[in-house]
Parts: structure tokens; C-alpha cells; sequence
RNA sequence: UCCUCGGUAGCUCAAUGGUAGAGCAUUCGGCUGUUAACCGAAGGGUUGUAGGUUCGAAUCCUACCCGGGGAGCCA
């Protein structure tokens, strides 16, 4: 029987009738005196076995009766399509060998209950077992093999950039300080924008991704210390530019966890509804004109202030896709955004704002292409030019209009997964007050 | 940093200032189609920590520790 094949409970559909193998953990377990429920889950997805006493020898039935919540073990059987599992098949348990048995004494702490989220989070690395926790990974790397294959396919190169950098993009103030190098200070990286605009340059169309960081003290279910981003940049770009990229990566990202991801949206209770109508264009407004929509809601915002959450919440409501918002005051940009022709005091970035109150996704927009505007803000900034020599290379050698943007994975993956919270849409968050496992 | 809520059995939660309890989990017994399986029984407690008020504190007061949510900031 040994030489049965060895298939994942992913594929278990193209072996109906079928004898094999599987290997995996006991997730949950049903059981009588007879007969005996297993449910066997492999990291492909979940199986009801069953196992009769009258069928098997009387020490593999009372060793798998007796068998403890996430306990190893491998399963030899038949497969039966049947009707009334989830799944739609079944196996009918053969043979079992038990790689480790949990004892009763000390048991596998996540019970098929409630806990809280305190329990919780100090056993990240067992809950990611969970089912829910299992649907959100997937859907997670769903999202970012859709990212990747869309830039891909749409002509952009791949250059990662540095994570230890010398100075900020946009400002010290919620910058990480790492003590090592000598002669001089550097921080962990928010954004490798400034490095891509370099990239762009010599590639055209470039992204990166990886890891950001941000110490602001923030403590809230939509911030992270330590989260992913990436970041597209275009040569040659201007603000519309950045827009039509930016609503054609989200509606690529939607369309394609909705193709593959069907059942893990299902595990997470997910109203897809919610997500069939994600299809450009999306609507677009001015900050003007969301500041005045806003304050017809009834909100205290005021020209010249950035957004609140419940001012994102407010500005999406009656939509069924993200909106996108543009040409913010320039008093409450970064230092690089490329100013409105027109009207000066504006800013060329744009947000998108996902639905649902998932609140900004986006951020990015058209960059500073000329050499002395550029030093002009460095100024206005307070910032160090020598720190951003090789920055203003870039408006002295062939300089260009160009943009990009920074997609937050985690907030994408939330509003994908209907997450109520941040931390659930990475594996090991780390947040203000929480860096362990 | 500020505001706010909370900490009681392994877990989730109850308990008017007056004998600390339930469900689940665990152990034992029963059950051949269970879907958070079910039924019966048992064991399980320094009520976050330190102090105070009181005849008496899980409960009221003070300080501290730990965590949840939110604000500002942002993806």
C-alpha cells in the first residue's frame, strides 16, 4: 500500500475511488464508539475521513479514536465522492501511522472555540493553523502574484531597493534609527520612492516591493509597524498617468482573487458582491471638490487639512468601487509632488480610497522634474542636500516627467479578505505594543 | 503621546459589598453519519500586582503592570 500515490487535499478530486496517501494534521475530530470522523488538514486544504471500527484492525481504529487535536499523522484510504462534505469527497480510512501524538497533558492551546485576541496573537504561530487564518494567506499571496504579474505583463522591471537608508523621504520624524554604521546615522526605509524615481530613469518602468517601516505611534486596526509596499514608477508620466495604473492594478488584483480564490473567500464569509462591482472607471473627484462633499456630510473638515478615517469612510459611501481623489494642497504633501500648472498651491498626488471603510490604499502621483523647483522645497523642508545629491542628480541629468505610487499589501489584502483588522493580513504583525512571535 | 474600555478555571464569560459559577476544553463512561457533534459524571480558582476603606472586597478607592478600541499620522 506503500506505493499508493501521495496526493494533497487540494487535488484529493482527481483520485475518486482511488487509494492514497495523505499526510497532514488532525484538525478536529468527531467520534462514537464505532465510527470515528477525523478531519485531516494538509496547508492545500481541509478532509473529512472516516474511519469504521467494524473495517479496521481494532489498534488503527482505537489509535485514531483516541488521537489528539493537531496531532501529526498520515492516512492511507480510499477516496469517495460524497455528497454531503463541503468539499464534496471523502476518505475512507485504511491505514494510519501517527507521527506525533499531542498528549492530553498539555494539548494544542486553540480549541475549535472562541478565544480572544490577546490568547491570540501570543500564539500567532499556531493560529495561522486556523482555517480563517489559512483562507487569509492564500488570498494574501493571491494578491501579490497578481500585483507581480501585472506589472510583468505590463512592461515594468523589477529593482528592489535599499531597506538601510541615509535620510527620509518624508521627513525623520516616525523614521526607525539603526545604530551600526559608523560615520553615519541610518534609518529603516518608509518608501524606496526616491530610489525608484532613480530606477525609472535608467528602466523606464520600474516597481519595488518589500517591506516599509513607520514609527509613528499609531494604535489602531489599520496601521503597522512593519507592513509591505509596492511601488510602481513611471518615466515619462504624468498625474493621469499615475491614475490609469493605479485603478488598472486594483481591478486586476480584485479580478483575480475572485477567479482562484473562491473558497477561501467563502471560509472568511466574504460578501463578494462587494467585490464583482471593483471595474474601472472609478469615480474621480478634486480635493476641492471631496472637501466640499464632505462638509455637505456633515463633516468638520476644513481646506488646507488632510482627511480623517471617517472623512475616507464618508467620501466612498454610495459607491460601489474605490474613488480616487487628486490635487491635494501642497501644504499637506511630501516635498516631491510636482504642483498643479494652474494653480500652484496644489499638489499632483492622488489617493485611492477603497470602499467599505477600508480608507486609502493608494498614495502617490506626479514627482518634481525640475532642478530648481526641487532644491527650492529641499529648502522649504529643512532638509539635508547632501543627504539628496544623488536625488537631484536626477533632475540634472535627462530629467523627465514622472510618477508612481505605494500600495499598501496589507490594507489590500483586508479589504480583500473583509478583515476587521490589519494584523490578521500578515503573518507575524508588529505593532506598538506587540513584537512577539 | 492623549482619550476610552477591559484583566475571574486551560479558553469564552457570569457573579446587588455577604458560600466564586456556567458553557467549552481535559479525564472517565455512552453513542455507526457527525459538521463548533451529542448525552451523563468528575477534577480544575492566590479574581493582573501592591496597598487602602470595611465586620466582610472579584465588586469601592489609589498606584502600577498587561491588553483591546480610538485620536493625531499614514499605506
Amino acid at each position: 500500500m506503500n506505493d499508493c500515490p501521495r496526493v494533497s487535499i487540494k487535488s484529493i478530486g482527481h483520485y475518486d475511488g482511488q487509494t492514497v496517501r495523505l499526510s497532514g494534521w488532525l484538525y478536529n475530530l468527531r467520534r462514537s464508539g464505532k465510527i470515528a470522523f477525523p478531519i485531516l488538514r494538509d496547508g492545500t486544504g481541509f478532509l473529512q475521513c472516516v474511519a469504521v471500527k467494524a473495517e479496521l484492525p481494532e489498534s488503527t481504529f482505537e489509535a485514531l479514536r483516541e488521537l489528539t487535536q493537531e496531532s501529526s499523522l498520515t492516512v492511507t484510504g480510499k477516496v469517495r465522492a460524497e455528497s454531503r462534505a463541503p468539499g464534496g469527497y471523502e476518505l475512507d480510512v485504511q491505514e494510519v501511522t501517527i507521527h506525533q501524538r499531542i498528549p492530553e497533558e498539555d494539548p494544542y492551546p486553540i480549541t475549535p472555540k472562541e478565544h480572544g485576541i490577546d490568547f491570540l496573537m501570543d500564539r500567532r504561530h499556531l493560529w495561522l493553523r486556523s482555517k480563517r487564518q489559512f483562507a487569509i494567506a492564500r488570498i494574501r499571496h493571491e494578491v501579490i502574484r497578481a500585483v507581480r504579474d501585472f506589472f510583468d505583463d505590463n512592461g515594468f522591471t523589477l529593482v528592489d531597493c535599499p531597506i538601510f537608508t541615509p535620510a527620509a523621504c518624508e521627513g525623520t520624524s516616525t523614521l526607525f534609527e539603526v545604530d551600526y554604521f559608523e560615520d553615519e546615522k541610518v534609518y529603516l526605509t518608509q518608501s524606496g520612492q526616491l530610489y525608484n524615481e532613480a530606477n525609472a530613469m535608467a528602466l523606464g518602468k520600474v516597481y519595488c516591493f518589500g517591506p516599509t517601516f513607520r514609527a509613528e505611534k499609531s494604535k489602531t486596526r489599520r496601521h503597522l509597524t512593519e507592513f509591505w509596499m509596492v511601488e510602481p514608477e513611471m518615466a515619462y508620466a504624468t498625474l493621469e498617468d499615475v491614475k490609469e495604473l493605479a485603478e488598472g492594478l486594483v481591478c486586476s488584483i480584485v479580478a483575480r482573487v475572485l477567479d482562484r480564490r473562491r473558497e477561501e473567500l467563502k471560509i472568511l464569509e466574504r460578501d463578494t458582491s462587494k467585490l464583482e462591482t471593483v471595474k474601472g472607471p472609478f469615480p474621480r473627484m478634486s480635493y476641492d471638490e471631496a472637501v466640499k462633499i464632505l462638509q455637505g456630510k456633515g463633516s468638520t473638515i476644513e481646506w488646507g487639512t488632510d482627511f480623517g478615517n471617517t472623512d475616507e469612510t464618508l467620501l466612498t459611501e454610495g459607491y460601489d468601487r474605490p474613488v480616487m481623489v487628486d490635487r491635494y494642497p501642497t501644504e499637506i504633501k511630501a516635498f516631491y509632488f510636482e504642483p498643479d500648472a494652474d494653480r500652484p498651491e496644489l499638489a499632483l498626488g492622488v489617493d485611492l480610497i477603497a470602499p467599505e471603510g477600508y480608507g486609502e490604499i493608494i498614495g502617490g502621483g506626479q514627482r518634481i522634474h525640475d532642478l530648481n523647483l526641487l532644491l527650492k522645497r529641499l529648502e522649504e523642508h529643512k532638509l539635508p542636500r547632501e543627504a539628496f545629491e544623488w536625488y537631484v542628480d536626477l533632475r540634472k541629468f535627462g530629467a523627465v516627467p514622472h510618477g508612481g505610487f505605494g500600495m499598501g499589501i496589507e490594507r489590500t489584502v483586508s479589504w480583500m479578505c473583509g478583515l476587521d483588522h490589519l494584523r490578521e493580513a500578515i503573518a507575524y504583525p508588529r505593532m506598538l505594543y506587540r513584537t512577539r512571535p
